[in-house]
DNA sequence: CTGAAAGCGCTTACAG
DNA sequence: CTGAAAGCGCTTACAG
């Protein structure tokens, strides 16, 4: 019983037993079991697809899905059947398949602006708390490289690729928050925009810990300080939101207290913070205060400091803020530093995402979370007045 | 001429210009412009497709497909009027759905070990320099959090998600690069295995490294010497390879030329680095050179080394071996280092990745690549020895 | 509890 | 140069 069939685009797909068929493919007048279908034994990809379960098992492919998924009762007997074939086949769900069924790919974005090219420390446990987070609740979270533009951002989300997106490194005005407002897929910023109504966000207190930094350092006795930052990025923007929002606060909490005030910029390197120092003791001489704001400026700042003929810190306090306790401890003496929470911030950005995807309806957060002062050797007395 | 049609699942698809229907989503009776369909107007999802396009163009589906792609020809004033629906509904291809058909994202894994848990600035450098090749050869590249299980790697590589995968931190003996061989889709390893055969790699070469090293300590008088290193990772698997290399390599040439040689491991942190240098001062007085190949605790080690009493260079030198500049300028004194070469391995692990996915029979690429060396105020004389 | 079939949004061999 | 239709590998409303 030989009969040549009209044949199916790439493979054999329904539930026949056994027939012999003209391949275009394979150029071969074949017969095909596939009842049994061994991918192994056909000269395509080795991946078993749920049709190959189905016709192993001998159940239909909605019986497979129903299976695997728990979207329907499955009787004890059927589903153990589909077990073993799902086993003898080593048959793994693709994904891709799914996404487009389902609309969901469970994959979620952290963008990463590719531009700016550096990922500090911070930024990396950001990444690591939010993928563990992710994985916990059962997505996947990559790091996701992209230019700074709106556009860059429209083709992620419009691409179907990913279920959701997590924004760092956010400006005042930014145009890439625009566009995912605009898009119909989940986000949640880690940091904020200027006009944050109704835009999920976490974001560490910079006002707050520059307060507390600036009152650390008045009840040492110092009057007169200086903010070392990493440059205020796009100003077009409205600049990088924790550069302009840390001078706001230190210009604000300075005047009030009555102290002197300066800020500095420098480059986001140890090299950076070695000029930076060189500058600023040229330029600051009656400074015995530094707040900085620059996490890989911080070690060769300190460096450079002592360069210049400071001791730290008889003649001079300087205190991280936004850092993480490795980085101070790279300086010598190690620095004390207000710790970034970026653990929780990865972790908060991420429940702030999920939650959305998962359609619970609370209302979107808004969290600032608190900085915690880790002590280090720069903080000291401030030195009697020069005459 | 109103009639009640059998619904599609979902939506309207064919190229029907009006027609009415009772639509189970929207439980109305409603008139729908297939023909001129604007998908805000609707309640669903306010993204086009390609149907959309078509429809509004007054073509056919393939047809937008092959003016998107540019994959058969297309007639100018046809092109034109795609061109313009596509504009107007501000339509994007959806990745998923193409991918599904074509078996191809266009995304590329760069594996990351979550367990490990930290990103080194030399990491992120292969990471920043991969993405910047992959998206220059129309690949997006984004950075994998994974367990080292094999298994994770499986589920990945059978979700058809991404074409390819990039491994890093490879074990001597890695389980995971088992699972790619067996796996279907295309490989490369920053690293490598013991038996490399078949398998495409770039790695630094770390045996050239220790030896230039161990030379240059040579020159300035050095004899007794002692590598630093951050432990071995899994011995089962025989060690995480840099490590395992650049022992064996320093065993070697230690005893080739003679020398006293210890080795000693710590931490990947700065706290670790002075922790080192307090166990070394009381361990190898007489020590006068040190390789060091912790890139989170160099930095530390320099300032602990201090805090023990050493002057440096005068009574010891210091060389970091595959780190980075900026890494080497958070100590003071600056380290001298032998620069890893992170862009050019990122840059050639995306190279050797794409080439085998762009169906290029090149033979396999392995690679190594040597470090550069950076001078740093840790490298003098030795010291006379003690009497 | 199970299955046939439509649909997700694309690509492409085949036939004009 | 253009189109109708099958197929990619899944999910799920509907009907037993």
């Amino acid at each position: 019983m030989i009969s040549i069939m009209p044949l199916p685009r790439r493979r054999c797909q329904e539930k026949i037993k056994a027939l012999y068929f003209v391949s275009s493919t394979r150029h071969t007048l074949t017969r095909v079991e596939c009842g049994s279908f061994d991918p192994r034994a056909t000269g395509r990809s080795n991946v078993a697809t749920m049709q190959d379960v189905a016709n192993l098992a001998n159940v239909s492919l909605a019986t497979v899905s129903f299976t695997i998924n728990n979207s329907k009762p499955v009787s004890p007997k059927t589903r153990a059947k589909v077990e073993q074939a799902m086993k003898e086949l080593n048959y793994r769900r693709n994904a891709v398949g799914s996404a487009l069924a389902r609309g969901r790919t469970h994959v979620l974005a952290l963008l990463y602006p590719a531009l700016q090219h550096r990922l500090s420390p911070t930024s990396v446990r950001f990444f690591t708390s939010a993928a563990d987070q992710a994985r916990l609740r059962g997505y996947n979270l990559v790091l996701w490289p992209m230019s700074n533009e709106a556009e860059a951002v429209t083709e992620l989300t419009s691409s179907g690729l990913v279920d959701g997106v997590v924004l760092m490194e956010v400006q005042l005005d930014d145009p890439r928050v625009t566009e995912l407002s605009r898009s119909n897929i989940p986000f949640a910023l880690i940091g904020r925009t200027r006009d944050t109504t109704g835009i999920p966000f976490v974001d560490v207190n910079f006002e707050s810990a520059v307060e507390t930094a600036v009152d650390r350092l008045i009840q040492l006795g110092h009057t007169n300080l200086v903010l070392v930052d990493g440059g205020g990025g796009d100003q077009l923007l409205g600049g990088y939101g924790p550069v302009a929002r840390t001078r706001k606060a230190f210009g604000e909490v300075t005047a009030q207290r009555g102290l002197s005030a300066a800020i500095m910029s420098g480059l986001h390197s140890s090299a950076g913070g070695r000029d930076l120092a060189k500058e600023f003791a040229a330029q600051h001489p009656d400074t015995t205060g530094v707040l900085i704001m620059n996490e890989h400026a911080g070690p060769g700042f300190v460096a450079g400091l002592q360069q210049a003929g400071y001791r730290l810190p008889r003649d001079i306090s300087v205190l991280a803020i936004a850092s993480s306790v490795d980085t101070a401890s790279m300086a010598e003496p190690e620095m004390a530093v207000l710790i970034s929470p970026a653990d929780e911030l990865g972790r908060l950005g991420v429940d702030a995402l999920i939650d959305q995807i998962d359609k619970k309806d609370d209302p979107l957060p808004q969290l600032l979370i608190e900085c915690t002062y880790s002590p280090g050797a720069t903080m000291g007395k401030a030195p009697r007045k020069k005459p």
